[in-house]
DNA sequence: TGTTTGAACATCTATATATATGTTTCTTTA
DNA sequence: TAAAGAAACATATATATAGATGTTCAAACA
């Protein structure tokens, strides 16, 4: 089977499922080589015998021109590397939902959505969380006797109850058996949100948008220093809450209650503030026992609520190290 | 050897070159382990055995860290899948610059800069351009030549010399030997720029700031459609050169000089208006044949000069559209 | 100070992608 | 209209990455 006859197939397929069909795009630069719409729904459509072929710029310019055009851009192919494209699956490539002309025709056709995906790793399935979760429940079963009758662990049961993993063929085919209640989630061809690493990002974007986040106090302590003129930039993964920078300064900044690791933070803060050049503070939210560790100055929250701006809050740095210093002197 | 022992060996390395260097980062959650600064160099270093368990959030909090303290980010590690790093060989692992101990030690302490880089398809070396186009042409060698004693192709030859590609390692010692001059660039650990990809994109964002591209006789075309009020939207790889929209109507618009591809232009571009529910209009630089092919509609230069602004333009597609089917007939 | 919880790592597997190039097909030029 | 030139395609190869999970070690909790 060639190029040739692949277009052929599809424009098939497409015209039995009562789409307008645009003539082939055989001009060049060209991305897609038709056009097809039924009703509200534009196709951009290239076919590819192998689809590793499609290349990222035109991947960009048929995403660009679906977007612009209220359509959905998509590949048909036959073969991947060494092997056919599976029926029912789709594959992405550059974020392009890619088929065979099997699988396109089930869905227009003959109203099967495809249920697989080709992600690394191999074939998984998305299933519906919820669904699920209840059905585990009204059996009364526990995560773990599920677990272990489908052969995963806890937390991969866990983790396809909140949507947050996909599952692999059998598993899900060993689950719909168990309850009796179809789990899959149909992929939608024309919609694609691509991988499920885009899907989550989009899907965290919405929540954020429908529920705003209640600020926790750490998050207030950090809105207070920007208010004195920092820029403060929130970290995840680091010994210290935030880098809050002026004009003048960088300064490593902790957040936290006075606990047992507040020490431990502190010493491994003055150790890196050493090493980066800047100055280091932990804010304290609430009563504090010490007031410095090596150089990093520990704040309670009451006194950082007396400073007015970025100079004050400098000062009061300088001259609490400084008084540290004699007191105890340096580590 | 454990991650444990890694960590001493780079803090090993790291202090024979005179590095100062902060405590290790062992509380959770942490992106780098220890973070090091000589003179203006600043690394914030992640050791992992093997490279392939840095998780992108934590690449992210690590480029990111980097960025604002004015540092480097490094993954140090000693296998990657099923086989060791390979010595002056450097690995992308999310964006993130990952190496052995021994290319580590090589660069800081024996000034022996790592040339190769591994990238899908293998090992590559990027090499110097222009020293290779010299030196072909100082021995009056003409690219086939060449491209025939080293065993590539032509086409391969002239993208080294316009650095569009790497090459492998056997190639770039064939070449050194051929010419007697070094060829690799060395790959500077402290400010990667992650991968080729990367690279070309940074290097073409820098040459357009330098250079701004003088404006084609088609660019001025579509700047006097934007003028009538359009969101002109450029594409690269369609039968089109724009498609051109205002808060009534989506245009696909041609832009050429009036030479025989343009009816076949016009043609595709009429079918692909059907099908998207768009209007057709080709614009022609100087003068043209024929009025309309289908439903797209030809208009010349001069004649788009007259018209003011997008309810003139619509008029004047419908006025010789209507014209047109009196005169030919829809085909 | 144990105990529990969860992050971090190492590891396995199969897919997705970048480099490289020969062949085919379309476009342009003489 | 034929020849030259340029895309597009198919394909080979090895790396990069996502899903999945057991083990280890640090944090939080009682």
């Amino acid at each position: 089977m060639t190029k040739e006859d692949l277009i052929h197939q599809i424009i098939d397929v497409l015209a039995r499922a009562g789409f307008a069909i645009s003539d082939r795009c055989n001009i060049r630069p060209r991305s897609f080589d038709v056009a097809a719409r039924k009703g509200e729904i534009l196709i951009l459509c290239k076919a590819l015998f192998n689809i590793d072929g499609l290349n990222e710029e035109t991947a960009r310019e048929m995403k660009y021109l679906a977007e612009y055009l209220g359509g959905s851009a998509i590949v048909v192919g036959a073969k991947t590397r060494d092997q056919m494209l599976e029926d029912s699956v789709v594959y992405m490539r550059y974020d392009i939902l890619s088929l065979n002309v099997q699988t396109l025709n089930d869905y227009f056709n003959e109203n099967i959505p495809p249920l697989v995906s080709a992600a690394p790793g191999g074939l998984y399935v998305s299933m519906e969380g919820n669904t699920l979760k209840k059905a585990r429940i009204d059996k009364s079963m526990s995560l773990g006797t599920l677990a272990t009758m489908v052969g995963v662990s806890r937390r991969t049961i866990s983790k396809y109850e909140e949507e947050g993993m996909d599952a692999s063929i059998d598993v899900v085919l060993q689950l719909e058996d168990i309850f009796g209640v179809e789990l899959a989630r149909p992929i939608n061809i024309l919609n694609s949100y691509g991988s499920r690493k885009l899907r989550k990002k989009t899907e965290s974007d919405a929540e954020n948008q429908i529920t705003p986040v209640r600020p926790m106090p750490e998050d207030l302590i950090l809105n207070t220093i920007s208010m004195l003129g920092y820029d403060v930039l929130p970290t995840t993964q680091a010994p210290f809450k935030a880098i809050s920078r002026d004009k003048s300064s960088v300064i490593l900044t902790g957040v936290s209650e006075f606990n047992t690791t507040v020490i431990k933070r502190a010493h491994l803060m003055s150790s890196i503030s050493c090493v980066t050049h800047t100055k280091s503070v932990f804010i304290i939210n609430g009563h504090s026992k010490i007031k410095s560790v090596e150089n990093t100055v520990l704040i309670e929250k009451k006194e950082l609520d007396k400073i007015n701006d970025s100079q004050e809050l400098l000062d009061f740095i300088e001259e609490r190290k400084e008084n540290d210093d004699e007191n105890k002197g340096v580590f």
